[in-house]
DNA sequence: AAGCTAGGCGAAAACGTTTACGTAATTAAA
DNA sequence: TTTAATTACGTAAACGTTTTCGCCTAGCTT
């Protein structure tokens, strides 16, 4: 009763060998239906499940990937997450979790500490500190890995983003059709592909409608929310703009306080749009204007191309899955 | 220089057997200090890092947990994700995550498939719709396993929750004290204890100050946003409530929604109350009086609990942890 | 009847560690 | 000086699988 269920004990119990015991419990062709019949009814009773390690040891699959990303309390990657989450459970293999904090040396070290054939892919989203691309141009070497949102370009790798540069640049466009033309830009993710393409969206939408772009002010974003709220207040006493365009989620809060203590109302002092995936935007005082990435679907998407690579399935021709943001008008810009 | 890097590599250059090799990387107290230094550089030097399924299938130690939670995108439980990676880095363990989509079977499928040896413990919330307390009765005793927020009562595991009773009581008190006599109630988990102990904490609140209990209307949560919406609706118009107790987070943006759709004021015709983790209830329209329960703190503690079983410490006596509440009034209850 | 083929199975090695135990050399105790 | 204890290391088994290779039998083909 307390002994061990393992391949042995099966063997023990129906009189043949391990080996077959084995094949049949992978279904292989070696071994007759009779065996296996008996076999599969036999460890089902004795509520056999293989030993993950010693399968691992042996034939160096693990059915387990690893997501790293900055952090998993944020509406987009926790939704990301459960997209991944999903998938992986169709293809029966096991999620790991690493959080960066967006720091570039935990997000090497996790990798690093990944490669000893913890995991069989990985998928990541790079912190935003830095752009070290050396490093990763040997990591795609050693262990397959796709991309997702916050990527690294020029890499030989599946790399799932959304339309940042496009969304970005119709975005823009809402705000000068709203009359806005003194739009301020907070900037988020500034060292990587996803931030400067929703930059340059916002800087060629204005230039497009005859705006001069290189006097539009600027607000980085810092890991310091009463940080980010006073430069905003500054940028709003300063330059008075008609607009607020935030890049990022995590300026909401202090660009809706700032216009709150500055006695500015949105949206007919200040216009508010931001990319977020808030599911409560509607509900927001007043209602947030918002550039929605499909972080689920991104989710799905960078871990179907994860399985199919370590499957072996021919990947559809394309490294590069490019997946449509949703622009949502709403009170704060007027609509 | 493509050759593996393994115990039995480093062994060969130093001259020296693999098991003086397997020691000295672990630090054993056989190994002089001279030997160690020998093997630690050489390690460093040729970048070795042990394989983890050869260690976990002799030591049956796996340096990883597993975390079972109905879904990762919701506020409260990617607080509490990113509060268990925080510990688990700490520790040196690794974090899986499983989603059961509060599918009690989905549930006891992801826990079998862990007793394997795949994990060396479970962090658990459980699922909402059933309470299946034999299967977990036996579970416990089959690996160390902690409960947070979502537990099962009268088990000999470590169970790390809120005061829901008492907040409860307390935010209904509020809103008493707000002038409310027809307080609504929008229940979910109801069953699990802190779903009944939240309603049960309602219901006293209102005894005592002399409401009559019984005639309180109430909604069930139902998985369908549409649903909720509808049956909130029919409440507000049938029974035409002074105030709304949500229990959960999704009620919010359905309660929101009805009152709009149904003209009715926040706060002056309906106020309105909820357990939430919502970062932006502040910047609702009106602002929301929340109950925030500390998720981040609470992935903290349990994970810090099955850590301290995993490495044998002493458990501070307790088992149940009970972490406090807060109630943020805001305009949504007049404040 | 001899030779072939194919189907079904088993023996044994291998994956990379950890660890119980043995042993030699050195040191301490008698 | 002999014996006991200690230190430092090695041998080899074990963990539970997967997989290569080979064997045996039964059924065919000539």
């Amino acid at each position: 009763m307390a002994e061990v269920v393992n391949i042995k004990r099966l063997a023990q119990e129906l009189n043949i060998s391990i080996a077959t015991v084995s094949k049949a419990l992978n279904d292989s062709y070696e071994i007759s239906l009779k065996t296996k019949n008996r076999v599969w009814t036999l460890a089902k009773e004795l509520n056999y499940t293989p030993n993950p390690a010693a399968s691992n040891l042996r034939s160096h699959k693990t059915k387990t990937v690893a997501v790293i990303i900055p952090c998993v309390a944020n509406n987009f990657f926790s939704l990301s997450i459960k997209g991944i989450e999903e998938i992986a459970r169709q293809y029966g293999y096991h999620v790991l979790i690493y959080q960066t904090h967006e720091n570039i040396e935990a997000e090497v070290a996790f990798t690093n500490s990944l490669l000893n054939g913890r995991v069989d892919g990985i998928l990541t989203s790079v912190s935003s500190s830095e752009y070290n691309s050396e490093y990763y141009t040997k990591l795609v070497k050693k262990i397959p890995l796709v991309f997702f949102d916050r990527v690294y370009e020029n890499l030989d790798a599946v790399k799932v983003t959304t339309d940042d540069y496009e969304i970005a640049f119709q975005a823009t466009e809402h705000l000068i059709e709203c009359g806005c033309t003194k739009i301020a830009y907070l900037y988020g993710l500034e060292n990587l592909p996803a931030g400067k393409a929703r930059f340059a969206g916002y800087l060629d939408a204005l230039k497009t409608h005859g705006i001069a772009a290189d006097e539009q002010p600027v607000v980085k974003y810092q890991d310091d929310e009463e940080l980010n709220l006073q430069h905003i207040k500054e940028l709003l006493r300063k330059y008075k703009p008609d607009a607020l365009f935030s890049s990022i989620e995590e300026f909401i809060i202090p660009a809706y306080c700032a216009c709150r203590e500055m006695n500015l109302k949105i949206p007919n002092d200040v216009k508010i749009l931001s990319f977020s995936n808030l599911s409560t935007a509607k509900l927001l005082s007043p209602s947030l204007t918002t550039i929605s990435q499909p972080a689920f679907e991104i989710g799905r998407e960078a871990a179907k191309s994860l399985f199919k690579i370590l499957n072996n399935k021919q990947l559809d021709d394309e490294q590069n899955i490019i997946l449509k943001s949703v622009l949502t008008k709403r009170e704060s810009t007027g609509c």
